[in-house]
DNA sequence: AGATTTGGTCTGGTCAAGGAACCTTTCGGT
DNA sequence: ACCGAAAGGTTCCTTGACCAGACCAAATCT
Protein backbone atom coordinates (compact mmCIF):
# COMPACT_ATOMS: atom_id res chain seq x y z
CA UNK A 1 0.00 0.00 0.00
CA UNK A 2 0.95 3.73 -0.23
CA UNK A 3 1.63 4.07 3.33
CA UNK A 4 -0.35 6.80 4.88
CA UNK A 5 -0.36 10.31 3.53
CA UNK A 6 2.35 11.83 1.59
CA UNK A 7 1.53 15.63 1.45
CA UNK A 8 -1.03 15.37 4.48
CA UNK A 9 -1.97 18.68 5.54
CA UNK A 10 -1.54 19.91 2.22
CA UNK A 11 0.67 23.33 3.35
CA UNK A 12 -1.09 26.33 2.77
CA UNK A 13 2.42 27.67 0.64
CA UNK A 14 2.46 24.74 -1.84
CA UNK A 15 -1.66 23.88 -2.43
CA UNK A 16 -1.67 26.83 -4.60
CA UNK A 17 1.57 26.52 -6.23
CA UNK A 18 0.74 22.75 -6.89
CA UNK A 19 -2.97 23.17 -8.51
CA UNK A 20 -3.61 21.53 -11.62
CA UNK A 21 -2.23 23.80 -14.98
CA UNK A 22 -4.32 24.97 -17.47
CA UNK A 23 -2.52 25.28 -20.68
CA UNK A 24 -4.06 27.92 -22.84
CA UNK A 25 -4.07 27.25 -26.35
CA UNK A 26 -3.09 29.50 -29.36
CA UNK A 27 -6.68 30.00 -30.05
CA UNK A 28 -7.53 31.03 -26.63
CA UNK A 29 -4.78 33.61 -26.73
CA UNK A 30 -6.16 34.81 -30.14
CA UNK A 31 -9.44 35.17 -29.17
CA UNK A 32 -8.71 36.77 -25.38
CA UNK A 33 -6.39 39.19 -27.58
CA UNK A 34 -8.88 40.31 -29.76
CA UNK A 35 -11.84 40.32 -26.81
CA UNK A 36 -9.28 42.40 -24.99
CA UNK A 37 -8.53 44.74 -27.85
CA UNK A 38 -12.41 45.42 -28.25
CA UNK A 39 -12.94 45.70 -24.70
CA UNK A 40 -10.26 48.28 -24.33
CA UNK A 41 -12.01 50.72 -26.86
CA UNK A 42 -9.48 49.70 -29.78
CA UNK A 43 -11.55 48.74 -32.04
CA UNK A 44 -15.48 50.50 -31.51
CA UNK A 45 -18.33 48.79 -32.72
CA UNK A 46 -18.62 49.23 -37.05
CA UNK A 47 -15.20 48.81 -37.17
CA UNK A 48 -14.00 45.90 -38.97
CA UNK A 49 -10.88 43.69 -37.55
CA UNK A 50 -7.73 43.30 -39.96
CA UNK A 51 -8.65 40.50 -42.77
CA UNK A 52 -7.95 36.78 -41.13
CA UNK A 53 -4.76 36.87 -43.32
CA UNK A 54 -3.33 39.69 -42.03
CA UNK A 55 -4.02 38.42 -37.99
CA UNK A 56 -2.44 35.82 -39.02
CA UNK A 57 0.83 37.34 -39.87
CA UNK A 58 0.50 40.24 -37.24
CA UNK A 59 0.15 37.66 -34.65
CA UNK A 60 1.98 34.83 -35.52
CA UNK A 61 -0.36 32.20 -35.91
CA UNK A 62 -1.74 29.88 -38.73
CA UNK A 63 -5.54 31.17 -40.27
CA UNK A 64 -7.10 28.50 -39.23
CA UNK A 65 -6.36 29.38 -35.60
CA UNK A 66 -7.51 32.93 -35.92
CA UNK A 67 -10.44 31.69 -37.68
CA UNK A 68 -11.18 29.35 -34.52
CA UNK A 69 -10.92 32.40 -32.52
CA UNK A 70 -12.86 34.67 -34.73
CA UNK A 71 -15.61 32.03 -34.73
CA UNK A 72 -15.87 32.25 -30.85
CA UNK A 73 -16.06 35.89 -30.87
CA UNK A 74 -18.78 35.57 -33.33
CA UNK A 75 -20.67 32.98 -31.09
CA UNK A 76 -20.47 35.42 -28.04
CA UNK A 77 -21.88 38.39 -30.05
CA UNK A 78 -19.29 40.63 -30.46
CA UNK A 79 -18.53 40.31 -33.96
CA UNK A 80 -20.19 39.69 -36.79
CA UNK A 81 -18.64 38.13 -39.96
CA UNK A 82 -19.56 38.88 -43.79
CA UNK A 83 -18.09 37.41 -46.54
CA UNK A 84 -16.88 38.60 -50.30
CA UNK A 85 -14.99 41.80 -50.77
CA UNK A 86 -15.68 44.25 -48.29
CA UNK A 87 -15.68 41.10 -46.06
CA UNK A 88 -14.19 40.51 -42.45
CA UNK A 89 -14.92 40.71 -38.94
CA UNK A 90 -16.77 43.39 -37.94
CA UNK A 91 -17.56 45.26 -34.46
CA UNK A 92 -21.15 44.52 -33.52
CA UNK A 93 -22.89 47.70 -33.06
CA UNK A 94 -24.62 47.06 -30.14
CA UNK A 95 -22.03 44.23 -28.18
CA UNK A 96 -22.82 46.11 -24.94
CA UNK A 97 -26.65 45.30 -25.42
CA UNK A 98 -26.60 42.10 -26.92
CA UNK A 99 -24.72 39.88 -25.41
CA UNK A 100 -26.43 39.42 -22.41
CA UNK A 101 -26.50 35.97 -22.46
CA UNK A 102 -22.55 36.45 -22.68
CA UNK A 103 -22.86 38.44 -19.90
CA UNK A 104 -24.60 36.36 -17.84
CA UNK A 105 -22.11 33.26 -18.25
CA UNK A 106 -19.40 35.38 -17.73
CA UNK A 107 -20.70 36.76 -14.39
CA UNK A 108 -21.56 33.19 -13.13
CA UNK A 109 -17.99 32.48 -13.43
CA UNK A 110 -16.49 35.87 -12.51
CA UNK A 111 -19.02 36.90 -9.68
CA UNK A 112 -16.87 35.26 -7.07
CA UNK A 113 -13.94 37.01 -7.70
CA UNK A 114 -16.03 40.66 -8.84
CA UNK A 115 -15.74 42.23 -5.59
CA UNK A 116 -12.42 41.66 -4.97
CA UNK A 117 -11.42 42.31 -8.91
CA UNK A 118 -13.23 46.10 -8.36
CA UNK A 119 -11.42 46.47 -5.41
CA UNK A 120 -8.13 45.74 -7.00
CA UNK A 121 -8.65 47.96 -9.56
CA UNK A 122 -9.59 51.03 -7.68
CA UNK A 123 -6.56 50.31 -5.66
CA UNK A 124 -4.65 49.96 -8.54
CA UNK A 125 -6.38 53.00 -10.22
CA UNK A 126 -5.46 54.86 -6.74
CA UNK A 127 -1.95 54.04 -7.41
CA UNK A 128 -1.38 55.25 -10.58
CA UNK A 129 -2.62 58.32 -9.63
CA UNK A 130 -0.20 58.61 -6.59
CA UNK A 131 2.50 57.41 -8.89
CA UNK A 132 1.52 60.29 -11.66
CA UNK A 133 1.05 63.08 -9.74
CA UNK A 134 4.50 62.27 -8.16
CA UNK A 135 6.55 62.15 -11.67
CA UNK A 136 4.08 64.35 -13.85
CA UNK A 137 6.26 66.19 -16.58
CA UNK A 138 5.68 69.76 -17.88
CA UNK A 139 4.77 67.70 -21.22
CA UNK A 140 2.06 65.85 -19.27
CA UNK A 141 0.37 68.97 -17.52
CA UNK A 142 0.32 70.45 -20.68
CA UNK A 143 -1.93 67.62 -22.64
CA UNK A 144 -3.60 66.78 -19.56
CA UNK A 145 -4.74 70.19 -19.69
CA UNK A 146 -5.75 70.04 -23.63
CA UNK A 147 -7.63 66.86 -22.72
CA UNK A 148 -9.06 68.19 -20.03
CA UNK A 149 -10.58 71.21 -21.54
CA UNK A 150 -11.61 69.09 -24.32
CA UNK A 151 -13.55 66.28 -22.31
CA UNK A 152 -15.48 69.77 -20.84
CA UNK A 153 -16.84 70.77 -23.88
CA UNK A 154 -17.30 67.52 -25.81
CA UNK A 155 -20.88 67.02 -27.16
CA UNK A 156 -20.86 63.51 -29.27
CA UNK A 157 -21.11 60.61 -26.80
CA UNK A 158 -18.36 59.05 -28.94
CA UNK A 159 -16.07 62.07 -28.33
CA UNK A 160 -16.75 61.77 -24.54
CA UNK A 161 -15.90 58.15 -23.97
CA UNK A 162 -12.97 59.05 -26.62
CA UNK A 163 -11.35 61.88 -24.62
CA UNK A 164 -12.18 59.93 -21.50
CA UNK A 165 -10.11 57.18 -22.31
CA UNK A 166 -7.28 59.87 -23.19
CA UNK A 167 -7.20 61.15 -20.32
CA UNK A 168 -6.73 58.41 -18.31
CA UNK A 169 -3.87 57.55 -21.12
CA UNK A 170 -2.20 60.30 -20.14
CA UNK A 171 -2.20 59.97 -16.57
CA UNK A 172 -0.60 56.31 -16.80
CA UNK A 173 1.47 57.91 -19.10
CA UNK A 174 2.86 60.56 -16.59
CA UNK A 175 2.73 57.27 -13.88
CA UNK A 176 6.52 56.29 -16.35
CA UNK A 177 6.51 52.93 -16.10
CA UNK A 178 5.66 50.06 -18.51
CA UNK A 179 5.08 47.32 -15.66
CA UNK A 180 2.48 49.80 -14.57
CA UNK A 181 0.81 50.92 -17.89
CA UNK A 182 0.68 47.11 -18.74
CA UNK A 183 -1.33 46.24 -15.08
CA UNK A 184 -3.50 48.34 -15.69
CA UNK A 185 -4.74 47.65 -19.31
CA UNK A 186 -4.99 43.92 -18.23
CA UNK A 187 -7.34 44.70 -14.85
CA UNK A 188 -9.09 47.30 -17.31
CA UNK A 189 -9.51 44.69 -19.72
CA UNK A 190 -10.72 42.25 -17.16
CA UNK A 191 -13.17 44.31 -15.40
CA UNK A 192 -14.31 45.26 -19.13
CA UNK A 193 -15.48 42.21 -20.31
CA UNK A 194 -17.00 41.18 -17.77
CA UNK A 195 -19.23 43.71 -18.16
CA UNK A 196 -19.90 44.87 -21.54
CA UNK A 197 -18.93 48.92 -21.76
CA UNK A 198 -22.01 51.12 -20.29
CA UNK A 199 -22.66 54.03 -22.74
CA UNK A 200 -22.39 57.17 -20.54
CA UNK A 201 -25.68 58.02 -19.57
CA UNK A 202 -26.66 62.00 -19.43
CA UNK A 203 -26.92 61.96 -15.15
CA UNK A 204 -23.74 60.55 -14.90
CA UNK A 205 -21.86 62.66 -16.94
CA UNK A 206 -21.53 65.82 -15.34
CA UNK A 207 -20.22 64.15 -12.33
CA UNK A 208 -17.61 62.44 -14.83
CA UNK A 209 -16.02 65.77 -15.72
CA UNK A 210 -16.20 67.46 -12.11
CA UNK A 211 -14.30 64.60 -10.85
CA UNK A 212 -12.19 64.27 -14.14
CA UNK A 213 -11.24 67.89 -13.32
CA UNK A 214 -10.37 67.05 -9.51
CA UNK A 215 -8.41 63.95 -10.46
CA UNK A 216 -6.36 66.17 -13.35
CA UNK A 217 -5.86 69.12 -11.05
CA UNK A 218 -4.63 67.09 -8.72
CA UNK A 219 -2.16 65.36 -10.69
CA UNK A 220 -0.77 68.81 -12.05
CA UNK A 221 -0.10 69.76 -8.86
CA UNK A 222 1.84 66.96 -7.77
CA UNK A 223 -0.75 66.19 -4.64
CA UNK A 224 0.00 62.99 -4.32
CA UNK A 225 -2.89 62.14 -1.83
CA UNK A 226 -5.48 64.08 -3.16
CA UNK A 227 -4.81 62.61 -6.84
CA UNK A 228 -4.77 59.25 -5.10
CA UNK A 229 -8.52 60.01 -3.44
CA UNK A 230 -9.65 61.28 -6.80
CA UNK A 231 -8.66 58.59 -8.76
CA UNK A 232 -10.49 56.24 -6.26
CA UNK A 233 -14.02 57.97 -5.80
CA UNK A 234 -13.83 58.68 -9.65
CA UNK A 235 -13.45 54.96 -10.18
CA UNK A 236 -16.55 54.25 -7.50
CA UNK A 237 -18.60 55.57 -10.31
CA UNK A 238 -17.76 52.81 -12.53
CA UNK A 239 -18.06 50.37 -10.38
CA UNK A 240 -21.41 51.50 -9.40
CA UNK A 241 -22.53 51.29 -12.74
CA UNK A 242 -21.10 48.37 -13.43
CA UNK A 243 -22.53 46.82 -10.08
CA UNK A 244 -26.00 48.54 -11.81
CA UNK A 245 -25.51 46.64 -14.93
CA UNK A 246 -24.83 43.34 -12.83
CA UNK A 247 -27.80 43.50 -10.54
CA UNK A 248 -29.78 44.41 -13.70
CA UNK A 249 -29.07 40.80 -15.47
CA UNK A 250 -29.68 39.50 -12.01
CA UNK A 251 -33.43 40.17 -13.19
CA UNK A 252 -32.96 38.70 -16.05
CA UNK A 253 -31.43 35.50 -14.47
CA UNK A 254 -32.90 32.19 -15.88
CA UNK A 255 -32.38 29.14 -13.78
CA UNK A 256 -28.45 29.19 -13.79
CA UNK A 257 -27.47 26.83 -17.01
CA UNK A 258 -24.81 24.75 -16.68
CA UNK A 259 -22.81 25.65 -19.79
CA UNK A 260 -19.64 24.48 -20.46
CA UNK A 261 -17.69 27.78 -20.79
CA UNK A 262 -17.81 31.23 -22.29
CA UNK A 263 -17.49 30.86 -25.57
CA UNK A 264 -14.41 33.17 -26.13
CA UNK A 265 -12.48 31.67 -23.53
CA UNK A 266 -11.83 28.08 -23.95
CA UNK B 1 -18.07 53.37 -44.25
CA UNK B 2 -14.91 52.63 -43.43
CA UNK B 3 -13.75 55.28 -46.34
CA UNK B 4 -9.63 55.28 -46.88
CA UNK B 5 -7.86 54.44 -43.79
CA UNK B 6 -8.35 51.09 -42.60
CA UNK B 7 -5.00 50.38 -40.32
CA UNK B 8 -2.12 52.15 -42.28
CA UNK B 9 -0.36 54.60 -39.53
CA UNK B 10 -0.42 51.55 -37.02
CA UNK B 11 -2.79 53.29 -34.49
CA UNK B 12 -0.70 53.39 -30.88
CA UNK B 13 -3.93 51.27 -29.34
CA UNK B 14 -3.98 48.34 -32.20
CA UNK B 15 -0.67 47.98 -32.43
CA UNK B 16 0.58 46.45 -28.74
CA UNK B 17 -2.78 43.84 -29.13
CA UNK B 18 -1.81 42.78 -32.45
CA UNK B 19 1.65 42.03 -31.87
CA UNK B 20 2.81 38.29 -31.95
CA UNK B 21 1.83 35.80 -29.50
CA UNK B 22 3.62 33.67 -27.54
CA UNK B 23 2.00 30.13 -26.85
CA UNK B 24 3.87 28.28 -23.92
CA UNK B 25 3.81 24.40 -23.34
CA UNK B 26 2.60 22.60 -21.28
CA UNK B 27 6.27 22.32 -19.93
CA UNK B 28 6.65 25.86 -19.65
CA UNK B 29 3.48 26.02 -17.18
CA UNK B 30 5.16 23.12 -15.21
CA UNK B 31 9.07 24.57 -15.02
CA UNK B 32 7.59 27.82 -14.12
CA UNK B 33 5.48 27.16 -11.66
CA UNK B 34 8.07 24.93 -9.72
CA UNK B 35 10.90 27.63 -10.02
CA UNK B 36 7.93 30.44 -8.52
CA UNK B 37 7.33 27.74 -5.64
CA UNK B 38 10.94 27.42 -4.76
CA UNK B 39 11.84 31.35 -5.29
CA UNK B 40 8.84 31.79 -2.80
CA UNK B 41 10.02 29.69 -0.47
CA UNK B 42 7.68 27.39 -0.71
CA UNK B 43 10.49 24.66 -0.98
CA UNK B 44 13.27 25.43 0.79
CA UNK B 45 16.87 23.88 -0.09
CA UNK B 46 17.25 20.77 1.08
CA UNK B 47 13.61 19.82 0.62
CA UNK B 48 12.24 17.47 -1.48
CA UNK B 49 9.31 18.30 -4.34
CA UNK B 50 6.38 15.88 -4.56
CA UNK B 51 7.51 12.51 -7.04
CA UNK B 52 6.72 12.61 -10.36
CA UNK B 53 4.09 10.91 -10.46
CA UNK B 54 2.31 12.94 -8.10
CA UNK B 55 3.56 16.00 -9.41
CA UNK B 56 1.61 14.82 -12.57
CA UNK B 57 -1.05 13.91 -11.37
CA UNK B 58 -1.33 17.59 -8.84
CA UNK B 59 -1.04 19.21 -12.03
CA UNK B 60 -3.06 17.45 -14.17
CA UNK B 61 -0.36 16.59 -16.36
CA UNK B 62 1.76 13.79 -18.07
CA UNK B 63 4.63 12.66 -16.23
CA UNK B 64 6.68 13.38 -19.38
CA UNK B 65 5.95 16.61 -19.20
CA UNK B 66 6.91 17.05 -15.40
CA UNK B 67 9.99 15.23 -16.42
CA UNK B 68 10.28 17.43 -19.07
CA UNK B 69 10.03 20.50 -16.40
CA UNK B 70 12.12 19.11 -14.00
CA UNK B 71 14.96 18.70 -16.68
CA UNK B 72 14.78 22.34 -17.09
CA UNK B 73 15.00 22.82 -13.16
CA UNK B 74 17.88 20.60 -13.11
CA UNK B 75 19.83 22.47 -15.70
CA UNK B 76 19.41 25.46 -14.28
CA UNK B 77 21.24 24.31 -11.28
CA UNK B 78 17.92 24.59 -8.35
CA UNK B 79 17.53 21.12 -8.12
CA UNK B 80 19.43 17.75 -8.00
CA UNK B 81 17.54 14.88 -8.99
CA UNK B 82 18.64 11.78 -7.10
CA UNK B 83 17.38 8.40 -8.32
CA UNK B 84 16.15 5.19 -6.44
CA UNK B 85 13.77 4.51 -2.95
CA UNK B 86 14.19 8.00 -1.50
CA UNK B 87 14.88 9.46 -4.80
CA UNK B 88 12.94 12.85 -6.13
CA UNK B 89 13.88 16.36 -7.10
CA UNK B 90 15.73 18.09 -4.22
CA UNK B 91 15.81 21.81 -3.90
CA UNK B 92 19.34 22.70 -3.83
CA UNK B 93 21.39 24.17 -0.40
CA UNK B 94 23.18 26.65 -2.71
CA UNK B 95 20.83 27.15 -5.78
CA UNK B 96 21.20 31.25 -4.40
CA UNK B 97 24.90 31.32 -5.12
CA UNK B 98 25.50 28.37 -7.97
CA UNK B 99 23.02 29.78 -10.42
CA UNK B 100 24.87 32.70 -10.90
CA UNK B 101 25.16 32.15 -14.49
CA UNK B 102 21.72 31.32 -14.60
CA UNK B 103 21.04 34.90 -12.94
CA UNK B 104 22.94 36.63 -15.82
CA UNK B 105 21.55 35.00 -19.06
CA UNK B 106 18.04 36.04 -16.77
CA UNK B 107 19.44 39.64 -16.56
CA UNK B 108 20.29 40.12 -19.59
CA UNK B 109 16.76 39.64 -20.79
CA UNK B 110 14.95 41.07 -18.33
CA UNK B 111 17.05 44.09 -17.96
CA UNK B 112 15.38 46.69 -19.58
CA UNK B 113 12.09 45.63 -17.49
CA UNK B 114 13.78 45.70 -14.39
CA UNK B 115 13.64 48.73 -12.56
CA UNK B 116 10.18 49.09 -13.75
CA UNK B 117 9.43 45.96 -12.33
CA UNK B 118 10.74 47.01 -8.83
CA UNK B 119 9.15 50.31 -9.03
CA UNK B 120 5.99 48.88 -9.57
CA UNK B 121 6.27 45.83 -6.83
CA UNK B 122 7.56 48.93 -4.64
CA UNK B 123 4.00 50.68 -5.28
CA UNK B 124 2.14 47.64 -5.34
CA UNK B 125 3.62 46.27 -1.78
CA UNK B 126 2.53 50.32 -0.84
CA UNK B 127 -0.69 49.97 -1.46
CA UNK B 128 -1.13 45.93 0.08
CA UNK B 129 0.11 47.59 3.34
CA UNK B 130 -2.28 50.54 3.14
CA UNK B 131 -5.67 48.25 2.22
CA UNK B 132 -4.48 46.21 5.44
CA UNK B 133 -4.34 49.23 7.66
CA UNK B 134 -7.79 50.09 6.57
CA UNK B 135 -9.04 46.55 6.93
CA UNK B 136 -6.90 44.62 9.74
CA UNK B 137 -9.48 42.56 11.84
CA UNK B 138 -8.31 42.21 15.67
CA UNK B 139 -7.82 38.56 14.92
CA UNK B 140 -4.98 39.50 12.44
CA UNK B 141 -3.57 42.07 14.58
CA UNK B 142 -3.08 39.44 17.88
CA UNK B 143 -1.45 37.32 14.88
CA UNK B 144 1.10 39.74 13.63
CA UNK B 145 1.95 41.20 17.19
CA UNK B 146 2.68 36.92 17.60
CA UNK B 147 4.77 37.00 14.27
CA UNK B 148 6.92 40.40 14.62
CA UNK B 149 7.63 39.12 18.80
CA UNK B 150 9.20 36.25 17.34
CA UNK B 151 10.94 37.75 13.83
CA UNK B 152 13.39 39.99 16.79
CA UNK B 153 13.53 36.86 18.93
CA UNK B 154 14.80 34.77 16.01
CA UNK B 155 18.31 33.63 15.87
CA UNK B 156 18.60 30.95 13.24
CA UNK B 157 18.77 32.68 9.91
CA UNK B 158 16.22 30.02 8.26
CA UNK B 159 13.86 31.21 10.91
CA UNK B 160 14.03 34.70 10.25
CA UNK B 161 13.23 33.94 6.63
CA UNK B 162 10.33 32.03 7.80
CA UNK B 163 8.91 34.83 9.70
CA UNK B 164 9.69 37.53 7.46
CA UNK B 165 7.60 35.45 4.89
CA UNK B 166 5.15 34.99 7.83
CA UNK B 167 4.93 38.66 8.65
CA UNK B 168 4.31 39.20 4.66
CA UNK B 169 1.54 37.01 4.36
CA UNK B 170 -0.22 38.23 6.84
CA UNK B 171 -0.26 41.50 6.08
CA UNK B 172 -1.52 40.40 2.85
CA UNK B 173 -4.26 38.40 4.41
CA UNK B 174 -5.52 41.00 6.03
CA UNK B 175 -5.86 43.14 2.78
CA UNK B 176 -8.43 40.81 2.39
CA UNK B 177 -8.63 40.39 -1.39
CA UNK B 178 -7.71 37.22 -3.42
CA UNK B 179 -7.01 39.23 -6.48
CA UNK B 180 -4.22 41.21 -4.16
CA UNK B 181 -2.97 38.50 -3.07
CA UNK B 182 -2.50 36.97 -6.54
CA UNK B 183 -0.90 39.90 -7.70
CA UNK B 184 1.32 40.54 -5.06
CA UNK B 185 2.92 36.53 -5.31
CA UNK B 186 3.02 37.19 -8.77
CA UNK B 187 5.13 39.84 -8.46
CA UNK B 188 7.46 38.48 -5.87
CA UNK B 189 7.90 35.48 -7.95
CA UNK B 190 8.84 37.70 -11.15
CA UNK B 191 11.18 39.80 -8.72
CA UNK B 192 12.37 36.71 -6.79
CA UNK B 193 13.34 34.18 -9.99
CA UNK B 194 15.36 37.15 -11.71
CA UNK B 195 17.40 37.11 -8.74
CA UNK B 196 17.84 34.05 -6.40
CA UNK B 197 17.35 35.18 -2.89
CA UNK B 198 19.73 36.92 -0.84
CA UNK B 199 20.36 35.34 2.51
CA UNK B 200 19.89 37.39 5.19
CA UNK B 201 23.67 39.27 6.02
CA UNK B 202 23.72 40.70 9.67
CA UNK B 203 24.01 44.32 9.16
CA UNK B 204 20.37 43.77 7.14
CA UNK B 205 18.78 42.09 10.13
CA UNK B 206 18.47 44.79 12.57
CA UNK B 207 17.14 47.37 10.01
CA UNK B 208 14.76 44.45 9.31
CA UNK B 209 13.66 43.90 12.40
CA UNK B 210 13.10 48.06 12.63
CA UNK B 211 11.28 48.25 9.62
CA UNK B 212 9.28 45.46 9.83
CA UNK B 213 8.10 46.77 13.84
CA UNK B 214 7.54 49.90 12.05
CA UNK B 215 5.52 48.67 9.19
CA UNK B 216 3.54 46.74 11.69
CA UNK B 217 2.94 48.89 14.23
CA UNK B 218 1.76 50.80 11.52
CA UNK B 219 -0.62 48.41 10.19
CA UNK B 220 -2.10 47.43 13.57
CA UNK B 221 -2.69 51.37 14.02
CA UNK B 222 -4.66 51.68 11.11
CA UNK B 223 -2.71 54.16 10.06
CA UNK B 224 -3.14 53.72 5.92
CA UNK B 225 -0.29 56.74 5.29
CA UNK B 226 1.89 55.43 7.52
CA UNK B 227 2.02 51.78 6.26
CA UNK B 228 2.34 52.81 2.88
CA UNK B 229 5.33 54.93 3.48
CA UNK B 230 6.73 51.86 5.93
CA UNK B 231 6.16 49.68 3.05
CA UNK B 232 7.75 51.52 0.55
CA UNK B 233 10.96 52.08 1.98
CA UNK B 234 11.16 48.53 3.58
CA UNK B 235 10.53 47.24 -0.16
CA UNK B 236 13.58 49.64 -0.85
CA UNK B 237 16.06 48.02 1.16
CA UNK B 238 15.06 44.56 -0.78
CA UNK B 239 14.88 46.53 -4.12
CA UNK B 240 18.96 47.85 -3.04
CA UNK B 241 20.34 44.40 -2.30
CA UNK B 242 18.74 42.89 -5.66
CA UNK B 243 20.07 46.01 -7.48
CA UNK B 244 23.45 44.91 -5.51
CA UNK B 245 23.90 41.86 -6.71
CA UNK B 246 22.76 42.82 -9.87
CA UNK B 247 26.11 45.23 -9.66
CA UNK B 248 28.47 42.51 -8.58
CA UNK B 249 26.92 39.96 -11.61
CA UNK B 250 27.52 42.91 -13.87
CA UNK B 251 31.29 42.27 -13.05
CA UNK B 252 31.66 38.94 -13.60
CA UNK B 253 29.94 39.27 -17.11
CA UNK B 254 31.77 37.70 -20.04
CA UNK B 255 31.14 38.84 -23.29
CA UNK B 256 27.64 38.91 -23.90
CA UNK B 257 26.57 35.45 -25.12
CA UNK B 258 23.95 34.97 -26.89
CA UNK B 259 22.15 31.32 -25.86
CA UNK B 260 18.91 30.61 -26.75
CA UNK B 261 17.19 30.94 -23.91
CA UNK B 262 16.86 30.69 -20.15
CA UNK B 263 16.79 27.16 -19.39
CA UNK B 264 13.43 26.87 -17.08
CA UNK B 265 11.89 29.47 -19.07
CA UNK B 266 10.11 28.80 -22.65
C1' DA C 1 -19.05 41.78 -66.89
C1' DG C 2 -14.87 40.78 -64.89
C1' DA C 3 -11.25 41.20 -61.66
C1' DT C 4 -10.25 41.32 -56.85
C1' DT C 5 -10.77 40.90 -52.20
C1' DT C 6 -12.10 38.14 -48.54
C1' DG C 7 -14.27 34.40 -45.98
C1' DG C 8 -14.96 29.07 -46.24
C1' DT C 9 -13.13 24.41 -46.95
C1' DC C 10 -9.99 20.62 -47.43
C1' DT C 11 -5.61 18.07 -47.11
C1' DG C 12 -1.33 16.73 -45.39
C1' DG C 13 2.42 17.21 -42.30
C1' DT C 14 4.64 18.33 -37.62
C1' DC C 15 5.11 18.31 -32.76
C1' DA C 16 3.90 18.53 -28.00
C1' DA C 17 1.38 16.06 -24.81
C1' DG C 18 -1.12 12.26 -22.93
C1' DG C 19 -1.04 7.57 -21.39
C1' DA C 20 0.66 3.30 -20.17
C1' DA C 21 3.81 -0.34 -19.79
C1' DC C 22 8.26 -1.81 -18.46
C1' DC C 23 13.29 -1.38 -16.88
C1' DT C 24 16.79 0.15 -13.43
C1' DT C 25 18.49 1.98 -9.25
C1' DT C 26 18.37 2.58 -4.40
C1' DC C 27 16.88 2.21 0.25
C1' DG C 28 14.53 0.19 4.20
C1' DG C 29 13.18 -3.58 6.72
C1' DT C 30 13.08 -8.44 8.12
C1' DA D 1 22.06 -10.39 3.14
C1' DC D 2 18.28 -10.47 1.02
C1' DC D 3 13.83 -8.94 -0.91
C1' DG D 4 10.41 -5.78 -2.03
C1' DA D 5 8.78 -1.21 -2.40
C1' DA D 6 9.57 3.35 -4.10
C1' DA D 7 11.50 6.06 -6.68
C1' DG D 8 13.59 7.80 -11.52
C1' DG D 9 14.62 6.33 -16.61
C1' DT D 10 13.03 4.62 -21.14
C1' DT D 11 10.11 3.34 -24.83
C1' DC D 12 6.12 3.27 -27.84
C1' DC D 13 1.79 4.62 -29.48
C1' DT D 14 -2.06 7.77 -29.90
C1' DT D 15 -4.23 12.11 -30.07
C1' DG D 16 -5.13 16.83 -30.89
C1' DA D 17 -3.66 21.51 -31.92
C1' DC D 18 -1.37 23.97 -35.09
C1' DC D 19 0.85 25.16 -39.41
C1' DA D 20 1.08 25.54 -44.39
C1' DG D 21 -0.75 25.77 -48.63
C1' DA D 22 -4.07 25.16 -52.34
C1' DC D 23 -8.45 25.86 -53.83
C1' DC D 24 -13.57 27.20 -53.71
C1' DA D 25 -17.42 30.62 -53.17
C1' DA D 26 -19.32 34.94 -52.30
C1' DA D 27 -19.57 39.82 -52.42
C1' DT D 28 -18.08 44.14 -54.16
C1' DC D 29 -15.58 47.55 -56.71
C1' DT D 30 -14.36 49.27 -61.33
Amino acid sequence: MSSELDVPPASPLRAPLLAPIRVPTAADEVADRLATAVALGAFVPGDRLPVERELAALLGVARSTVREALSRLRMAGLVEVRRGRAGGAYVLESWTRDSAAAVRRALQKQQPHLEDLLDLRARVEEMVARTAAERRTPADVTALREALAGFAQATEPAEEHRLDTRIHDLILTAADNRQIVELSRELLARVTLGFPIEPYRREVFARAVAEHSELVDAVIAGDVDRAGSAARSHFGMSAETLRATLARSYDLRSPVIEEEEIPWQS
